[in-house]
DNA sequence: CAAAAGATAGTAATCAGTCACTATCTTTCC
DNA sequence: GGAAAGATAGTGACTGATTACTATCTTTTG
C-alpha cells in the first residue's frame, strides 16, 4: 500500500487539520512539528517542504480558524430574523463550533498568551478584535431596533458576550466534557439576555 | 553586598514571586528555570536545591495563588453587608487581584491548558472547582434571602460570573492594559447583576 | 523524463536536571 | 568568647534528551 503524495496546497490544509485535531487533546504550546507530522503520517522533515517555519504553520491555523468562525457567524447572523435573534444564533453557532472543534479555543488562548510579534499572534488579535467590533455593531442595531434598551452599554455587553462563551469553554476544559457545553449554553445565554434587557 | 544566602523556605517564596512576576509579561509555557533563576539573581542549578522538579515550582505557584485568592475573597465576602453585596465585593476583589498580579490569570490559563496529571494541574483544578462551588453556595444564599429570584439557575449564574471576569481578562491581555479592567469591570458587572435579577 | 513530494539522516541550540566543589551560616564545646 | 565542626545555600560546568530546521538522496506522478 503506497502512501499517496499530496499536492502542496492540499498538504497544507491537511496540516492545519492535524494541528487542530492535536490541540483538542494536547496543550498547543507543547505540540511539536514531529507530533504534527506523525499525526498526518508524514516525516517531520517533509513538513518543512510546505511551511518555511513552525510559526508559519500556526499562522495558517489562525487563518483557517478565522475563516471558519467568520463563515459560521455569517450563516448564523443571516439565520436570525432580527438583530437580537441573530445575536442568539451567533452565540449558539460559536458554541457549536467549539464543541465540534475543541482545539480551536485552546489554540486561540495559547496564541494570545504568547509574547513577541509573530504573524500568528497578529492574526489571533485581529480575529478577536474583529469579533468584538462586529458584536458592538450588532448590539447597536438591536438598540436602534428597540429590541434592546437604547441606553445599553454595548461595549460592556460585547465584552460579556465573549466572556460568556469563555466561561463555558473554561468549564469544558476543566471537566473535559465539551458536548456538555451545549446544554449549559442555553441556560447561561438566557441570563445574559436578561442582563442586556432583551426578550426573545 | 547584594548577595545573601536565604533560608530555604524564604528562597521558595522568592521563587514563587519571581515566577508570578515573569508571567506578567511572558508566556508561562515559555518560562524556563534559567529565566526564573536569573530574575532572582541565582544560578539555575541552585533552583533545584529547593525544588525537586520544575513542576514542583509550578505547584508551589498554584498553592500560593490559591491562598492569595482565597484570602482576598474571604475579606471581600466579609465586607459585604448581605449575600448579594458580598458577591459584588468578591467580583471587585477578584478584578483588583488580577490587576495587581497580571501573571496570575495567565498562569491559571496556562496550567489548565496542560495535559497529563501533574500536581500543579490538580491544584489549578481544585482552585477553580472550589471557586465555582463557593459561588453557587453564595448565590443560593442570595435566593434564600430574597435578594435574587428563587428560581434563579445558580449554576449557570456561577459559570457566568467566572466568564465575566475571564472576558475582562482576555480583553486586558489583548490590549495589554490591565488597569483599564477596573473601569470596565463595573460596567460589565451591572449587566451581570441585571441578568441574575439582582438590585443593589 | 523531470519536477514535485517524501524519506533519511543529519545539525546547532535549548532545556531540565546533576554534580563536585565552594561559600556562608549556625551550633558545639573548650 | 571564639575556634572548630557540621549544616545549609550557591556556583558553574556538565549531560542527555528534545527541538526546529536543513542537506541530500529516493520515490512518486503527470
Amino acid at each position: 500500500m503506497a502512501r499517496q503524495n499530496l499536492p502542496a496546497a492540499q498538504r497544507r490544509e491537511v496540516t492545519v487539520e492535524a494541528v487542530v485535531d492535536l490541540a483538542a487533546t494536547r496543550n498547543p504550546a507543547e505540540i511539536t512539528t514531529g507530533q504534527i507530522a506523525e499525526h498526518m503520517h508524514l516525516t517531520q522533515g517533509a513538513l518543512f517542504r510546505h511551511f518555511p517555519t513552525k510559526d508559519a504553520v500556526w499562522d495558517a491555523v489562525m487563518v483557517w480558524t478565522a475563516s471558519q468562525l467568520t463563515r459560521r457567524l455569517d450563516q448564523a447572523e443571516a439565520r436570525g430574523s432580527s438583530p437580537l435573534s441573530a445575536l442568539e444564533q451567533m452565540f449558539l453557532a460559536h458554541v457549536d463550533f467549539v464543541v465540534a472543534r475543541p482545539g480551536v479555543p485552546r489554540i486561540l488562548f495559547g496564541e494570545l498568551q504568547r509574547t513577541g510579534d509573530t504573524a500568528a499572534k497578529r492574526s489571533a488579535r485581529a480575529l478577536i478584535g474583529g469579533y468584538r467590533t462586529r458584536l458592538v455593531k450588532l448590539l447597536d442595531r438591536c438598540c436602534a431596533n428597540a429590541e434592546l434598551p437604547a441606553d445599553l452599554d454595548t461595549e460592556a455587553a460585547a465584552t460579556l458576550f465573549v466572556g460568556t462563551i469563555q466561561g463555558l469553554v473554561m468549564q469544558a476544559m476543566m471537566t473535559g466534557d465539551f458536548p456538555a457545553m451545549r446544554a449549559m449554553a442555553g441556560r447561561v445565554f438566557s441570563i445574559y439576555l436578561k442582563g442586556i434587557g432583551g426578550r426573545l
